[in-house]
DNA sequence: CGTATATCAGGTGCACTGAGATTT
DNA sequence: CAAATCTCAGTGGACCTGATATAC
């Protein structure tokens, strides 16, 4: 049941990131470049659960579509540091309008309340998995 | 975290089938044979939802390892009929015995009552969409 | 020295598309 | 004829591993 449910909440959030030429990754690095200010490649990975080789590939993408700025870090030059950019938030505020209409069409046959009540079930599990 | 926790169920029981040689896919056909009987490709797809090209895939292994038959249908040559054999039988065995401890594992931080809750959502969300 | 970072090359399983041949 | 079935070839995104170079 989870699985064929993921598999059909991909499908419709790959269906509506097309039109805005993103993909999965990209969401999950301007949220956590919003959320969390600039970052390193590799503590925007271990922060979204993002494998390092694909966060590259991923920052590449939005430093392309000018959504992100990748920089030398001084103090640590080893680092590079990402931030987002006003395009990159405008970006993210159309993803975030994308994304909120498909959870309506996906949890459509779920009240307000089940949808808080699966959210917190599916918390519990996340939670207790990563913490080993 | 529907996808997050679908990632996490996908490689833990991906983890279990390896030391069995079995797939994702080989699971969902060996139970869909054995729950409704023999039954031709094209309709073992649409019961698992798993696209007809790699149901073509997934029998060919299958039968290699001795788990299924294949058999053109008399009654209707475009078809084959496949059919669980009793090594299939067992494998399902063993592969159910593996899932079930993979979702102990996964949902240990749940009570029995809210893994039945949890089961009760997500069929709801599933079926609004398979009617559609 | 060991560890961390960024990058690159590649592998695998999954979901899917398009096309062809055959049969109904 | 249209529609269904089986098969093959190939695409694309997600997830992961291993190796390398550089800096701490």
């Amino acid at each position: 049941l989870l699985t064929q449910t993921a598999t059909h909440a991909s499908r419709l959030v790959s269906e509506g990131f097309v039109a805005s030429g993103a993909r999965g990754y990209h969401y999950r690095m301007l949220a956590a470049l919003e959320e969390f200010g600039p970052a390193s490649q590799a503590s925007l990975g271990r922060r979204t659960g993002v494998d390092r080789s694909d966060v590259v590939a991923a920052i590449n993408e939005l430093e392309e579509g000018g959504f992100v700025e990748r920089d030398q870090d001084p103090a640590d030059r080893r680092r590079n540091v990402v931030t987002i950019t006003p395009a990159g938030v405008g970006q993210l505020r159309r993803l975030d309008a994308l994304l909120a209409a498909v959870q309506d069409d996906l949890f459509a046959p779920l009240s307000a309340e089940e949808r808080g009540e699966l959210a917190r079930l599916l918390r519990r599990v996340l939670d207790h998995h990563a913490r080993r």
